[in-house]
DNA sequence: TGCCCGATTAACT
DNA sequence: GTTAATCGGGCAA
């Protein structure tokens, strides 16, 4: 039996919010899977888009919690985060991987035959796999087409340093579902959450 | 205005 | 292991 998440769920700090979302479900229309990888930035900290101020692009990191902020990555991919805490606070929880559930056959044609373990792995196949672009961005996350469901069940979880960044390097904000096929890449050590 | 770099990925050697 | 694809933001001039 799932559990719709609540806005209220959003609205607290980052760092509660990521390592709550792994094991959650993450729905676009018909097509979705459980998310075993997310990051966590906050704008205290200069890896974050949103460390410099507003712009066009990361404004809605600056709205209230709940919200969907897609950006456009290297100018090709586009990557989908679940903005957090009150509004003004500018964090957000970057979704880097899911299990592929549902709708695997429409996932398939719209990554080209990929197999399934590397479907979701990764922001920007994520998307692709979720037909997720800036339409998307600024949409609300308890509203179709998105649907997310709260974890039925504990799960193990890990954490470690953020991937592909050079700036805050050594914050460990990255969080997965432990040994999971489907991480955008392994954790390395074991710590736990 | 122009230049450099990036919360990435796939296709190379 | 390296590299190309491609574009918004930051910063220097």
């Amino acid at each position: 039996m799932s559990v719709l998440l609540r806005p209220s769920f959003f609205a607290r700090s980052v760092h509660a919010v990521a390592p709550d979302l792994i094991g959650a479900t993450l729905l676009v229309a018909n097509s979705g899977g459980i998310i075993v990888e997310v990051e966590a930035y906050h704008h205290t900290e200069p890896a974050a888009h949103s460390f410099r101020g507003r712009t066009e692009r990361n404004a809605v990191m600056f709205g209230p919690p709940g919200f969907a902020y897609v950006y456009r990555s290297y100018g090709i991919h586009w990557c989908v985060n679940f903005v957090c805490e009150p509004e003004g606070s500018a964090s957000a929880v970057l979704i880097r991987a899911l299990k592929p559930l549902h709708g695997l056959a429409t996932m398939r044609r719209r990554r080209g035959l990929a197999d399934v373990r590397l479907l979701c792995s990764g922001p920007g196949r994520l998307c692709e796999a979720l037909a997720i672009t800036n339409a998307h961005n600024g949409l609300a996350l308890d509203r179709p087409p998105f649907r997310l469901l709260a974890r039925d069940k504990e799960v193990e979880i890990v954490s470690g340093p953020r991937i592909g960044l050079t700036k805050a390097i050594e914050l460990p904000w990255r969080y997965g579902l432990k040994d999971s096929r489907f991480l955008s890449k392994p954790f390395r050590g074991e710590s736990e959450q």
